[in-house]
DNA sequence: ACATTAAGTGATT
DNA sequence: AATCACTTAATGT
């Protein structure tokens, strides 16, 4: 993974992988940082929460990127403002907190760190911008399309009740959205299960010349 | 068959 | 767009 040898063993000796099942929590709000997973395999889902549990959807991270949320936490000793679920079956690279202070000295970590943040200031200035600007139907759509890419399944197992809550919206809500986009044959309803018509809606839109 | 949970509906603000 | 009250349908035991 890194090329100078120091950071090399360092790295191999203290690093663990670690597996987890979709579905898993692997942090909450509230949680002191320990370890900085990256994403070796699957993908995480990275939600975040007010003070009274109601959560909101951010962003994936996807196989070789990192939680900047626990970079930026990990030398401050802070807790968790995030919650990150384990979208689809997860080998997680455990880096402990402390060891990822430590490697700043060296010039190819750093640059890993940064360039970890970087992206994810990026994508999260696009998710802002999704939340303030985007009506509840467009963010919706977004979030099964993003929730479909993660896993590569286009059967997303979950329930209306379950995207209400991650969007911040009202069940009845989502449930009248869906039936919108299941009319105009974007998606297909089925307890507790969203199928997302991904590669019909892409060719309907180049057709229209999109 | 019954209880529980998910989804659908209409009315109200 | 949110909330309520209620119905219907699917699923688990």
């Amino acid at each position: 993974m890194f090329t100078e040898q120091a950071l090399q063993d360092a790295f191999s000796t203290v690093v663990k992988r670690r597996s987890f099942p979709a579905g898993t929590v692997i942090m909450q709000v509230g949680d002191t940082i320990t370890q900085i997973p990256i994403v070796e395999k699957g993908s995480l889902r990275i939600l975040a929460q007010d003070t009274e549990g109601k959560e909101r959807f951010l962003y994936h991270i996807m196989p070789g990127e990192t939680c900047s949320m626990s970079l930026t936490c990990c030398e401050a000793k802070k807790t968790s403002g995030i919650m990150a679920v384990v979208e689809e079956d997860a080998d997680l690279l455990m880096v402990p907190a402390r060891y990822a202070d430590e490697w700043m000295v060296y010039p190819e970590w750093r640059r890993y760190v940064g360039a970890a943040q970087a992206q994810r200031f990026g994508e999260l200035l696009e998710t802002i911008e999704k939340l303030a600007f985007l009506k509840m139907d467009e963010q919706l759509w977004d979030y099964l399309v993003k929730r479909v890419q993660a896993t590569g399944v286009t059967t997303l197992k979950a329930t209306h009740q379950d995207i209400a809550q991650e969007l911040g919206s009202p069940r009845e809500v989502v449930t009248r959205l869906l039936q919108q986009l299941q009319a105009r044959g974007m998606v297909t309803l089925s307890r507790g299960a969203i199928e997302v018509h991904l590669a019909d809606v892409a060719e309907r839109a180049s057709e229209e010349g999109l």
